[in-house]
RNA sequence: GCGCUCGUAGCUCAGCUGGAUAGAGCGUCGGACUUCGAAUCCGCAGGUCGCAGGUUCGAAUCCUGCCGGGCGCACCA
């Protein structure tokens, strides 16, 4: 709709240019608005004020001009204004309106775009180390991380989940002490268990059931030998949490591959080439200060051992080397330091800086009873992702996840998120789809309305402002996903599906949809059945589920 | 101290990338079920968009400075 209005007045400006009404042909891109006011129009543009500089006009003339030759042209157009400093709004006739309702019933795949042409993106998130069970920060970003996924191919893009694994380095070490610590204990021996292991009760759970002897073998072997098995079982708990939580990856990227392939040493000795790196205090240092690091940063320290920076480097290297065309990184918020480390990192290896974002996440607090959960990280004592999921549910914990923008903080309330009225969004936007699912039901049971279709009278039935209005809505549908797309914004989705149920519940409690007149019926009907698709497509995209009844 | 980030109704948050009279939800108060699912809806009240400048036709949005919260500043991960 806006695209036809856009051609319109491109066609109109052009005709005024060659006439010689306007003396500039130098033509602006035109951005077509909805007002907030339905005063104000169904649209309107700012045009005529934007195009005010180059033609030296004031923006009122310019407006007259578009007016008159706009408003004398057979459109789907049905009045325009000139409005407030030049201000052009647009009044629609209703059968355009019309048109998109045909198309949410008709386009399987409504909404859905090849805006991203193909192109390849990966998307890395969670990532979490394999030394303990999920929190419920990761849960949020593991939702915003399959959203945006699943956003982006809805647009076109073709895309990869990834799951970057950290079974490499210093805190797979400590896991492996710790759960050696505690099978020592468990066998009676005298130990002071570190300060710096971890100190959850889970890792007493893998030692019982740690069947290989560890006892007999010297203490190193023995350590290992528990790190490889605790990651290798926390891994799995992991991922069985997150596929209980809706999430699944393409592929799970091991960092330790990275050391065993010799990606590690060939990326390092590629940036000593290059003079990238050089040598201080006996460590290797990378000169991110010139890519616009606060300071340099150490590659290799001074003990022979890689840091962390540097395996990065190496895997954010493959990852363009696999031929991603955008890799995106969903990280929290505390990692923000580190983005200018990476981008210098990645434009040192690929020159491909631009083609890498970083989505940040900010922190989650949980509320129960009106009272913050205290989670120490130290202790132990967090609140794990599958006790949210056991407690509230998939599609709740999922919804709530992505009714605030990324960046900034979250309170996720249990008692909300189970609660089923209105308080609970997900309830709320579930509600409608199991309403309407109800409806038809009973126009096909007590109406004999077996099927829902286009008939020729149908623009002229729907005529009520909330009839319309829930069309207006729907229409901006895939106008919205592609916005989401492009920002990495999931929550716009949510906030999307909120607006639209409220629209439904505000028409259905003024307007009968099983009422006698049978043109009637069947026509409220197809608006109804196409509101159920809009929102289940929705609902879709998030992987949240839409229940035919409650 | 330096850097990043946020500051919008009592609370939790949106605000279409610079547009017209700044919007939701919750909470308060008052209404609506003999009628398609009241797990719903309607109405009232609530604002110096942290403060002060600047940019221009126009600023919650962009720039600068201050105030206040969060985070980050390792040869850690």
């Amino acid at each position: 709709m806006k695209s036809k209005l856009v051609d319109l007045i491109k066609n109109v400006i052009d005709e005024a240019c060659d006439e010689g009404l306007l003396p500039s042909k130098e033509i602006p891109d035109i951005n077509i608005e909805t007002p907030k006011i339905d005063t104000q129009g169904d649209f309107s543009t700012n045009i005529a004020m934007v195009m005010a500089k180059t033609q030296r006009m004031a923006p009122r003339k310019i407006a007259d001009i578009i007016y008159e030759k706009i408003n004398n042209l057979d459109s789907i157009i049905e009045t325009t204004e000139i409005a407030g400093p030049g201000f052009i709004n647009f009044f629609l006739k209703k059968t355009p309106w019309i048109e998109t309702l045909k198309n949410v019933h008709e386009d399987e795949n409504f909404g859905r775009s090849d805006f991203g042409n193909g192109e390849k993106i990966q998307v890395e998130f969670v990532s979490a180390n394999p030394t303990g069970p999920l929190h419920v920060g990761h849960g949020r970003g593991a939702v915003v991380g399959d959203a945006v996924s699943s956003i982006l191919s809805f647009c076109g893009y073709d895309v990869q989940k990834e799951y970057y694994i950290n079974d490499s380095g210093r805190q797979i070490n400590t896991l492996g002490r710790s759960l050696y610590y505690r099978i020592l204990e468990q066998n009676g021996k005298e130990v002071d268990f570190p300060e710096d292991c971890y100190q959850g009760d889970y890792i007493k759970d893998l030692a019982k059931e740690l069947e290989t002897d560890v006892l007999s073998i010297e203490e190193n072997q023995a350590v290992d030998l528990c790190a490889k098995y605790a990651s290798k079982e926390i891994l799995k708990w992991i991922a069985s949490d997150l596929k209980d939580f809706g999430v699944t990856f393409d592929n799970w990227f091991s960092e330790q591959s990275l050391y065993d392939n010799g990606l590690v040493d060939e990326s390092i000795k590629d940036l000593k080439n290059k003079g990238i790196l050089y040598e201080k205090e006996d460590a290797l240092w990378f000169n991110t200060e010139k890519y616009g690091d606060e300071k340099d940063r150490v590659v290799v320290r001074s003990n022979g051992v890689t840091t962390y920076f540097a395996s990065d480097i190496a895997y954010h290297k493959e990852k363009f080397d696999r031929g991603f065309d955008r890799v995106i990184d969903v990280w929290g918020a505390d990692h923000h330091g580190y983005i200018a480390r990476m981008n210098a990192g990645i434009e040192a290896t690929s020159k491909k800086s631009d083609n890498f974002d970083v989505v940040l996440i900010q922190l989650v607090s949980l509320l129960r009873d009106g009272q913050q959960v205290q989670m120490g990280k130290r202790s132990g004592k967090f609140v794990t992702l599958k006790d949210v999921v056991d407690e509230v549910g998939k599609d709740a914990a999922r919804f709530m996840f992505l009714t605030r923008h990324y960046e900034s903080s979250l309170e996720f309330d249990l008692e909300v998120a189970k609660e089923k009225s209105s308080n609970n969004p997900v309830f709320y936007v579930q509600y409608v789809h199991a309403r309407i699912t109800s409806i038809i039901e009973k126009a096909s049971d007590e109406k004999d309305v077996k099927e829902i279709k286009w008939l020729d009278y149908i623009p002229q039935k729907l005529v009520e402002k909330e009839e319309i209005a829930l069309i207006k809505k729907m229409e901006s549908y895939p106008e919205m996903v592609l916005e989401s797309a492009k920002n990495l914004e999931p929550h716009r989705v949510t906030f999307y599906l909120r607006d639209l149920s409220k629209l439904f519940h505000n028409y259905y409690n003024k307007h009968k949809v099983l009422v006698d007149d049978e043109e009637l019926l069947r026509s409220r009907l197809y608006l109804i059945g196409a509101v159920k698709k809009v929102i289940k497509n929705g609902l879709d995209l998030l992987n949240i589920s839409s229940p035919e009844k409650m």
